[in-house]
RNA sequence: GUCCCCAUCGUCUAGGGGUUAGGACUCGGGAUUUUCGAUCCCGCAGCAGGGGUUCGAAUCCCCUUGGGGACACCA
């Protein structure tokens, strides 16, 4: 089981601003990997495209890693013994690399302007070439060093003339992969452009970093989205360059909206109105919502993975992930999200929480709603009996008020059905009776009830609405019976007088 | 356009030659002689199309179609 030894994967996101629901997957898999094989977990910050640098993105990043529990074991925050863990550190490295690469006759210099190459582009198109590739077919008219003599280049280069180092991509070479996820995939290098490895400004472009880094930090498996499959070819011939074994591969299926399109930013105006047909794709706002994070976790994990036959659990939280998780059970189809499932497992966990938990934390919302000097043990019973019927835990908030203050106002839909003429009679000799009870719990109470009803010759039923009614003013919750022990005696006979009182003008 | 990937209910998926094609979400219905977005049952709904291979194809092969990704001095 646990053949695979030393067993280094990463999480390399770039620091945009926000976590992409995919990007969490991402990392999801890549952790649940690790700790399945006792492995290491690996946080690098690729931020080598500094003008798309965003203020506290690395730190937004941190914390929303944090907040799901996916720890790196190595990572700008713990350290380790491959550091430094953002690519903007690392510059020298590459540039050593890049210079290696020369040095073989693996790279070139280029010279190109932004307007030369954009002229070449014009060319292109104008012979019907959509897409322009700095390849075998034009780099022999491009200002390169492979079009000079050396007296020429060490002249430009001593004249401080701007350029990039190019990867020197050999004509008609197949590149194989034996992707975990996709089996083997043939990429032929006529395909790929003599890719910028370094750019002018020093800094290297993603390829180049993120071969030498994974090789440098021993990265034994690359798990990450399906959109730099094509990549893989670029990469491989780095890797052949360098004389370096390539790590595993492993391509996720990537995660679209409803309508098939792809989770943009850009879609997002505000947090409740989307687009039809869109989702979110900001993990930071799914937690804004009160998404627990293990409904998150959850449900990105099911996005492309499946415990396998004969096991239909829905329901894992993060150690049970860690138990079940393997590569070869991950899909080759790209998912949809479906916010509907998403809450219902959100349902579902909140139901496997502990009362405790979920009563700190329901707390600080409760006090800000004005309910103030709650009980511990009142409102553990109330969370106890509210538990199973939340969405969000917010909901608690909303949907339980008369845990703490009596109605204000009465559902009067529910009046009009269920407050009849025999229904004062009733209650006042449900009252009577229940102020009698020594013990007032949930059988005594409904014992007494049955009792009541049973006299008047009337069911149940004639006595539990109107009684929900008055004492909740609305028409759902949970078991009456267990909601009036929680409230107790006193509470629940003076609503009951006060909605004696007022219901019946509702209804005249 | 070129290359690459993908294709089972509306959605997530199981199923990898012989199955009444299974589960989950959603939706609909019923039960709970107490409500409900709770719970429990039941139901609706699917192998994209066409060719092969085979006694037999959702399953293997090819083509078509559809969807997606990549094609930057962004990752």
């Amino acid at each position: 089981m646990n053949s695979l030894t030393n067993v280094r994967v990463r999480f390399a996101p770039s620091p945009t601003g926000f976590v992409h629901i995919g990007g969490l997957r991402t990392a999801l898999y890549n952790y649940l990997y690790a700790r399945k094989h006792g492995g290491t977990f690996i946080l690098r910050i690729e931020d080598t495209d500094r003008e798309r640098f965003v203020e506290g993105a690395t730190e937004n990043l941190i914390s929303v890693l944090e907040w799901a529990g996916l720890v790196p074991d190595e990572g700008p925050r713990q350290g380790g013994n491959y550091g430094p863990y953002f690519q903007s550190q690392r510059t020298e490295i590459y540039q050593k690399y890049a210079r290696e690469l020369l040095d073989k006759g693996f790279a070139y210099y280029a010279f190109d302007t932004p307007e030369e190459i954009e002229a070449a582009r014009q060319r292109a198109r104008q012979s019907g070439n959509q897409f322009m590739k700095y390849n075998f077919t034009i780099r022999h008219e491009m200002s390169n060093s492979l079009n000079m003599t050396p007296q020429a280049l060490r002249a430009a280069l001593d004249a401080g003339k701007p350029y990039v180092i190019r990867l020197l991509v050999p004509e008609g070479r197949q590149f194989e992969v034996d992707d975990e996820i996709r089996g083997r995939v043939v990429f032929d290098s006529r395909e790929i452009d003599d890719q910028v490895l370094l750019k002018s400004d020093g800094f290297p472009t993603y390829h180049l970093a993120n071969v030498v880094d994974d090789h440098l930090m021993e990265i034994s498996h690359v798990i990450r989205g399906e959109e730099w499959l094509s990549s893989v070819p670029k990469h491989l011939l780095l890797y052949e360059c360098f004389g370096w074994t390539p790590p595993h591969m492993a391509h996720l299926p990537l995660i679209f909206n409803p309508d098939g399109s792809k989770m943009s930013k850009r879609d997002i105006q505000s947090l409740d109105e989307l687009p039809s047909g869109k989702v979110d794709p900001d993990v930071a706002s799914y937690i804004r919502k009160g998404y627990e994070k293990a409904a998150i976790i959850n449900y990105i994990a099911l996005l492309g993975w499946n415990p396998g036959e004969g096991d239909d659990r829905q329901v894992f939280d993060l150690p049970e992930l860690v138990q079940e998780f393997s590569l070869q059970r991950v899909n080759k189809s790209a998912a949809i999200f479906d916010l509907k499932k998403l809450q219902w497992l959100n349902k579902e966990h909140i139901m496997r929480r502990d009362v405790a938990s979920l009563m700190e934390e329901l707390k600080p919302a409760l006090r800000k709603a004005g309910y103030t000097d709650v009980a511990d043990d009142y409102l553990a019973r109330a969370v106890g009996l509210m538990r199973e019927r939340l969405y969000f835990t917010e909901d608690f908030v909303k949907l339980a008020g008369y845990f703490f203050n009596d109605p204000t106002s009465y559902d009067e839909q529910a009046a009009q059905k269920r407050w009849q003429e025999d229904t004062p009679e009733l209650l006042r000799q449900f009252a009577e009776a229940i102020r009698k009870l020594d013990t007032f719990t949930a059988g005594a109470i409904e014992e007494t009830l049955r009792q009541v009803a049973e006299a008047h010759n009337s069911s149940g039923g004639k006595l539990i609405h109107p009684l929900r009614l008055a004492v909740t003013g609305v028409s759902v919750g949970p078991g009456l019976f267990e909601l009036l022990e929680v409230l107790g005696k006193e509470t629940v006979l003076r609503r009951i007088d006060r909605g004696m009182e007022i219901i019946p003008k509702l209804i005249s």
